[in-house]
DNA sequence: CGTTCAATTGATCAGCGTCAAACTAGGTGG
DNA sequence: CCACCTAGTTTGACGCTGATCAATTGAACG
């Protein structure tokens, strides 16, 4: 575990304010390991013994159901997955499998809801943590519920656009089948959905992204806080 | 204040174990207070300066975007909404309503986070209740991603048979237009929906529901605790 | 009794999924 | 280095689910 700097780590919101004495009792028990692609690190409904950070690569949480599945978020470094589940001792709701080669740390579920219960800042971070995500969930489910798919589509490119720091031209950063199942299309329907919006100066080329008339790209995606902001 | 037995309140998971001094803070900001039919109690993007409780009626949680509107949860006594922006000072991502003479206790806001921040034990309910929240959530996705229109319906028929106690005859408790788009479809749908599953031994009358052919429905439905058990 | 709004029904239509086929790109092994 | 294989992507044709529009019925309320 010492192989790895955990000064990262131990900047994360969810760590940075807890006793020293109580992340190194957390961090003991740590392992830090590299999965190759492909592999799925939960299945839902196991009890997950471990608290997962991704540190390097990616990871996708998807769900299945009678025989369909859909992804349900790409989880990038660094930051923590199944936090609740692990706190709560509860079945996992997703599945998780890596993208790509993936480096992640795993902490003890036992430690973490151990070191919940004697470390106030870190029960305190915790719930910050929680009320992202369901905050995050929340939106995700109005932007569902809310809008067609192209308006979805356009929504999310600009959110990429956003998060690039404003460029015109970025990488979708995923594979465009797995980009439509979390948009909650088929991959046939993305295809067809990017075409439409090259009359408003999208253009694709594999999964660079090229925006030349963002003013008409916004009039259709109407973005608003209240669903695209990653934080408020 | 003192107009309202308190026990109840007390006796929430949110509330029971933190000390008797804060709940005494707590209480003394508290209004009880009663709602006509159809208040708007919030708006989305409003800063809540409360933390709501209903106790007696039903309040309607949704969201609107672009001229359109749906309902995203139906709150019943005795439970507490927009937990997690009015601990963050975040602004609310939904809207609430009262949808008939509902009964509400108001806590403001600025006490709540003043007694997370001293009283632990609090804290940790609210980890508790922001964790069931957020799976809450990520089940309600996963229902709408995963399930068609007619699966849903006949999910929400078998959780409200079970939540009866297993009665085989019971109300829907809310009106058609408000499950139709809580189940994310429009009245006409739901309509012709319900006609659907007469062929699975429902019978609609009204508000009343009566289930004929068990079995059969649950075929159809395939519901799965991981995500329509509201426990787990 | 009349007004209002929910619920139903029918007709039509658009969005999107399904199926099938062609095309592309990346990786593997000869 | 090239041929091949596999899997992702694109395209077209088709059909189903579910939305829209319009009209009617029904129920609640003043």
């Amino acid at each position: 575990m010492r192989s790895i700097d955990l000064t990262e780590i131990r900047e994360l919101p969810l760590f940075t304010d807890m006793a020293d004495d109580n992340f190194e009792q957390l961090m003991r028990g740590a392992y830090l390991q590299n999965f190759p692609p492909q592999v799925e690190l939960i299945s839902e409904g196991d009890h997950s013994d471990f608290l997962h950070i991704v540190v390097e690569g990616s990871v996708e949480l998807f769900a299945s159901w009678n025989n369909r599945e859909t992804t349900m978020a790409t989880v990038r470094p660094i930051s923590a997955f199944i936090l609740a589940a692990a706190l709560k001792d509860a079945p996992c709701l997703m599945s998780a499998r890596t993208l790509e080669k993936a480096k992640l740390i795993l902490l003890p579920a036992v430690d973490v809801r151990a070191v919940f219960e004697i470390d106030n800042s870190f029960a305190r971070a915790v719930v910050t943590e929680l009320a992202q995500c369901y905050r995050g969930v929340i939106k995700s489910t109005k932007n569902l519920k809310l809008r067609t798919s192209i308006e979805r589509l356009a929504n999310q490119l600009i959110k990429l656009h956003v998060r690039s720091g404003g460029l015109l031209e970025f990488s979708l950063n995923v594979e465009k089948k797995r980009l439509a199942s979390y948009l909650g299309m088929t991959p046939e329907n993305l295809s067809r959905a990017f075409k439409t919006l090259q009359a408003y100066g999208v253009i694709i080329d594999g999964q660079n992204v090229k925006l030349t008339d963002i003013q008409s790209l916004k009039d259709l995606a109407k973005p608003t806080a209240l669903i695209d902001d990653p934080k408020s």
